[in-house]
RNA sequence: GGGCGGUUAGCUCAGUUGGUAGAGCAUGUCGUUUACACCGAUAGGGUCGGGGGUUCGAGUCCCUCACCGCCCACCA
């Protein structure tokens, strides 16, 4: 007998390590099914499990579940990503515990500690994803800086370099003092911070008591400035271009050079260049051949470039030091407080970034990213939602050189080698650069590679590239790729670049870009504001299940969803009532009879129930095949609460008690059969209490007990069962039972009590009642008259109304006005089309150009959307008859 | 500056090709009958942000305004 309530403390875990050990998980034991794979985005080895993590890896084992049902041959590939920078400054931090630094170690031996620490505490998060229910090919777990997968990233590089495609340059980069390494844009995070304007006053070279003022937000750069630029067209400056400039401090003279860069609307019109430290005075120092002073070094202190009294001074200490001489000068015309946007390092959100010149290894991806905007153009990979394919593109049509190396030890090295002129040699180990390079003395070069540069390969160097696999044969391309927003940029589209460069196919066909998790009060999780939620607790206090169920139907395709132990205790009741209702089974006999056959039922309320679940699993099929998780979730939820307890049960319980034995056998094997369907249906969404109540439901049915888990089960079919006659007569009593208000007084009992009424035991009074009731549902359906307009959807009125539809079913007429608009919205449809292929094809550059097999493409899909019109028009015709 | 999203019941949110507005929670009332108080029945509560348009019919499509949020860029 079970129990009252479902314990998920006492069972998760057994069942988890009864699925291990099936190898359900593994993935190719299927050969001749169609494959379908996901790749786990790799969570950082130094992650814990967050509520983001929950709902992704919901998501995927969703998916993964429910393919598997479906019979197909399914991966969903794990492993961790070894996150450069985070990794080591963990690892960092505890060494400076110990009073050690990594310096002073050595990158050997700090490389060892890393690899220690990766050992002992770098896996925790792959261990919580077992927690969640995370149905993945554990046998397959890689680490994106193991052997295999660190070859591919060293013959992605060596490839690339040899097509020209990665290259050194000396650039401006964002550069991170801290850290003492170079990041790319887009880990650079732009914070609003208050800071000020100041107006530096730089005399005019031989115009004694002549001043141009400038503007600036980082005055401390004023050392390094080489030009003063204002807008050839800015009248006040005009006869100053071309004049010099005594830059203040630094006792240089400097130009003023007229430059469209400088905006006479901002500040006063003329702008100090500063082409070492600032990006858009870089290009500016390009253009007028302007000398570039580099005034810091990498630790972020001003260097010998700056006169003396400035040499070592932090920035800050700088920007004061510098403020107090020019107000000592009376250089400084006024200061104004503004709100401005600070360029900030993205993990800690502490450390101002300098532009800084250094010579960086780049990727040049702007040919990589053409190939990866027209797969996403052509459809071969589809967003979901569509939005965000917007977002791609926009990025990628304004790609810029990828700078691909750190200036930090862990992660995948350089495989780039110098001999003592500097000459570089790029190879796949030291043994082959040498043989480029007889008899030379060799370097390696010490960067390491940016971490998502491992990242871009990982749906392919997973499944054994640059070697043939099977695998890789079998799974790419994926099938989907699901992912937060905020890693399109970093992760995805990168992914989609290396992809079809190297496997010439894309790496998934579709990416679902889930929302983001907010606390209850809608506010995002974060470690300072102490609102972070912990996906482990609400699994201890409410169930995997329930956080599981809870993730899955928050999960809409626009608005940011809200988690918290308000949102997951009701699905926790949801899964106490699903167990009720096969308690409920239980106690009534309802055994899983072998060979059932849901087609032989006869009782009406059983026919009922067989069509009720042929069309919930059409419905939940289609909603996970669309990724439309939260409408998938609600057709079970619906379906448990308010089609399987509140009515088919109920209606089972005079059929219990009742003399017919026959209607009492039938209607326990369709209970147990319909309970069993069920269970399927739930499981991607509920994998361990569905699992248990498999094997506890077996083993009380006595008869042969299952053997089989239920993760292995087949999904149930969503094909119709015929029962549709059934399904429209209980609909009716249904839908007659809710509306009978008037006797409202009697009916406030249980359904089960109500059925009766209805069927067997009802008084003469209630009776007759429900007759007039059931007689004026009968009319509405047969209304033709004015009485119409009161009681039709609006607008329906005018059709019933008119002489072609008088007399005509209520129903049949709506039909009508249905069909009507959706073939006029198609023949619409149809002659914008033909309108567009018109306008194309007397386009005179078009036919100019285009290929004579282009032109006749578009000929023919002219003649289609015609012949299509031509269709449509007729049936609107045919209708209205 | 460019782009995206949101605005629906007291609260949090669904609402897939336009067809009589839904759920959970909260609230009121009633109830404990073969599962379930982590329960059941039932009720109240919405001019779907404002305005305009298309349509027989708009939460849904178009235009516009307002407010909130996010992304990118700029940032003298």
């Amino acid at each position: 007998m079970l129990d009252k309530t479902f314990d998920p403390k006492d069972t998760e875990g057994r069942i988890y390590a009864q699925w291990e050990a099936s190898g359900a998980f593994k993935s190719g034991r299927r050969p001749d099914a169609e494959p379908f794979c996901i790749m786990i985005p790799p969570p950082n080895i130094t992650g814990r499990l967050h509520i983001g993590h929950a709902l992704n890896n919901t998501l995927q084992d969703i998916l993964v579940r429910f393919e598997r049902m479906r019979g197909k041959d399914v991966l969903w590939q794990v492993g961790t990503d070894h996150a450069g920078i985070a990794t080591q400054l963990i690892v960092e931090r505890q060494l400076a515990e110990r009073q050690q630094s990594r310096v002073a170690l050595g990158r050997e031996k700090f490389l060892e500690a890393v690899w220690k620490w990766k050992d002992e505490s770098g896996g925790a998060i792959i261990q919580q994803l077992r927690r969640l229910g995370a149905s993945a090919d554990w046998s397959r777990e890689r680490f994106t800086m193991d052997e295999g997968l660190s070859r591919a990233v060293l013959k992605v590089f060596v490839e690339l370099y040899r097509q020209g495609l990665i290259y050194k340059d000396t650039r401006l980069v964002n550069w991170d003092p801290r850290l003492q390494t170079a990041v790319s844009d887009l880990e650079v995070e732009n914070i609003e911070v208050k800071g000020h304007l100041w107006y530096l006053k730089y005399p005019i070279e031989n115009q004694p008591g002549r001043f141009i003022t400038v503007a600036t937000t980082r005055p401390e750069t004023m050392l390094g400035d080489t030009a003063v630029a204002v807008h050839p067209d800015d009248e006040r400056y005009k006869d100053l271009v071309g004049k010099n400039v005594m830059l203040p401090l630094a006792h240089r003279t400097i130009p003023i050079v007229a430059d469209e860069h400088s905006d006479p609307e901002k500040g006063t019109g003329a702008v100090k260049i500063t082409p070492g430290h600032d990006f858009n005075d870089f290009e500016v120092g390009r253009r007028h051949n302007l000398p570039l002073i580099n005034i810091l070094n990498k630790d972020g202190t001003l260097n010998d470039n700056v006169p003396e009294a400035y040499r070592g001074l932090s920035r800050e200490e700088a920007r004061k030091t510098v403020l107090a001489d020019l107000e000592a000068l009376e250089l400084v015309e006024k200061i104004e407080p503004i709100t401005h946007a600070v360029p900030h390092d993205e993990k800690t959100k502490t450390v101002v970034l300098e532009p800084f010149m250094t010579e960086q290894w780049y990727c040049n991806v702007k040919p990589l990213a053409d190939k990866a905007l027209k797969a996403v153009e052509d459809g071969r990979t589809t967003f979901t939602p569509e939005n965000w394919a917007n977002t791609y593109f926009s990025w990628l049509r304004n790609i810029q050189p990828w700078c691909i190396s750190r200036q930090l030890w862990w992660g995948h090295q350089i495989p780039a080698w110098y001999d003592e002129e500097g000459k570089i040699y790029v190879a796949m180990s030291e043994a082959e650069a040498h043989e480029q390079a007889p008899g030379k003395t060799l370097t390696r070069d010490t960067d390491v590679l940016d971490t998502w540069f491992s990242s871009a390969l990982w749906p392919f160097s997973t499944l054994g590239w640059p070697d043939e696999t099977k695998e890789l044969k079998r799974f790419y391309p994926t099938s989907v790729l699901s992912t937060a927003f905020d890693i399109i940029f970093f992760w995805v589209a990168r992914m989609m670049m290396m992809g079809l460069h190297f496997m010439d196919d894309v790496p998934f066909h579709r990416v679902l870009i889930h929302t983001r998790v907010l606390d209850e009060q809608g506010a995002k999780m974060s470690k300072t504001k102490g609102n972070v939620i912990d996906p482990l607790e609400l699994v201890d206090q409410f169930g995997a299940d329930a956080l599981r169920f809870t993730l899955a139907s928050a999960a809409g395709l626009a608005r940011d969803m809200r988690i918290g132990p308000s949102r997951v205790e009701p699905n926790r009741n949801f899964a106490t009532k699903l167990w009720n209702a096969a308690r409920f089974c239980e106690m009534n006999g309802c055994a899983t009879r072998a060979g059932f056959d849901p087609a032989t039922v006869t009782q009406t309320a059983n026919k009922w129930i067989v069509a009720e679940i042929a069309q919930a699993a059409a419905e939940v099929t289609a909603n996970i095949e669309a990724l439309r998780f939260n409408e998938a979730s609600a057709t079970v939820y619906h379906f448990v609460y308010d089609v399987f307890c509140d009515w088919y049960l109920e209606i089972a319980k005079p059929i219990f008690n009742g003399a017919d034995e026959n209607a009492k056998a039938e209607t326990r094997a369709t209970a147990a059969w319909a309970r069993d369907q069920l269970l399927k249906l739930l499981h991607p969404f509920m994998p361990f209490i569905t699992e248990e109540l498999w094997a506890r439901t077996a083993e009380m049915d006595g008869a042969a007990p299952r053997t089989s888990l239920l993760i292995e089960a087949d999904w149930p079919s969503a094909a119709a069962s015929g029962n549709d006659a059934a399904r429209a007569e209980m609909h009716w009593v249904i839908d007659l039972v809710k509306g009978v208000r008037s006797v409202r007084a009697e009916m406030n009992v249980p359904p089960s009590v109500k059925i009766a009424l209805l069927l067997k035991d009802a008084n003469d009074a209630t009776r007759e009642r429900l007759a007039r009731q059931k007689e004026v549902i009968l009319q509405l359906a047969r209304l033709s008259s004015a009485d119409a307009a009161d009681v039709l959807p609006k607008g329906t009125a005018q059709f019933v109304l008119g002489e072609a539809t008088a007399g005509l079913p209520l129903g049949d007429v709506i039909d009508f006005a249905k069909e009507r608009t959706r073939l006029e919205k198609e023949l619409k449809k149809a002659h914008d089309e033909i309108a567009r292929f018109d306008a194309k094809l007397s386009n005179e550059n078009f036919v100019a150009r285009a290929p004579e097999e282009v032109l006749t493409e578009q000929r023919e899909k002219r003649a289609e959307a015609a012949a299509t019109a031509a269709r449509l028009k007729e049936a609107v015709a045919r209708l209205a008859e």
